[in-house]
DNA sequence: TGAATATATGTTAATTTATTCATATAAAAT
DNA sequence: ATTTTATATGAATAAATTAACATATATTCA
């Protein structure tokens, strides 16, 4: 039971949810989550941290770039399964993933420091 | 997507999970969920309270006694299907479930103030 | 009616969690 | 080599959650 609380416990965060159901449709870059979601570098990073440690996403190294996705493992897991099916991607997230993909921000994105950059009051 | 947050953010809490596996097993009165978990009373009901407003739950009063049971309108909830396949009951609930059916602490149990009632210090 | 019982609720204290900011690391580009 | 970029991490704070205790409510029973 101790697994599924720690799975629980993961998805019981908006933030982390919303980057859950990205990464079960598409995997994606921490960059490129940052431009979806329009918040903070760090903050998606530590939200990353925790699904991982939940079993919930995977990772690989493409150079600097990180690219994570929806852990294979756990795709035939009922819960996640029902997940997949009744939880829709927040419209406004997919909108910009659409648009993320379509600018191919990954070959651009800059976060906090650079041109591109988010800082959170930004979005105030 | 904000109904299912809330739905994890119930299932996020050991307590609340393990009332939660309990009932969909077997409808069960307030009295004997304290006597099955050996926890406060109180606790137990406000645990109680957060899986209602996730609607996890719902419950039936019978004079004093309230029924709880899982909401049969979530049965059919792929999410919380996976969940009943997946997550099984922890094993000393599953000893104390049957012990209090047995022994039919519905007909006697006394929380709190009464001779069988459980005090926090108890368990420690 | 008054006492006992089953459950709920309000309040506070303790604990946990989320967010931000600053900084670290490591790879890539110049 | 130095700078820039992508990501991670640590520390501090803010916010939310949990648990405990005391007490309230409502029902039953004497």
């Amino acid at each position: 039971m101790e697994h599924y609380l720690k799975i629980f416990k993961a998805l019981a965060d908006e933030t982390r949810l919303r980057i859950y159901l990205l990464l079960l449709k598409q995997e994606l870059y921490v960059c490129e989550i940052v431009n979806i979601l329009k918040i903070e570098q760090s903050r998606v990073s530590h939200c990353l941290r925790i699904l991982k440690e939940a079993h919930l996403v995977t990772y690989r190294k493409e150079g600097t770039w990180i690219v994570y996705s929806a852990n294979p493992k756990m795709s035939h897991n009922k819960i996640i399964e029902g997940l997949k099916k009744e939880i829709p991607i927040p419209s406004q997230d997919l909108i910009n993933l659409h648009k993320c993909l379509k600018e191919k921000i990954r070959m651009k994105c800059k976060t906090k420091t650079g041109s591109m950059g988010y800082k959170a009051d930004e979005f105030a």
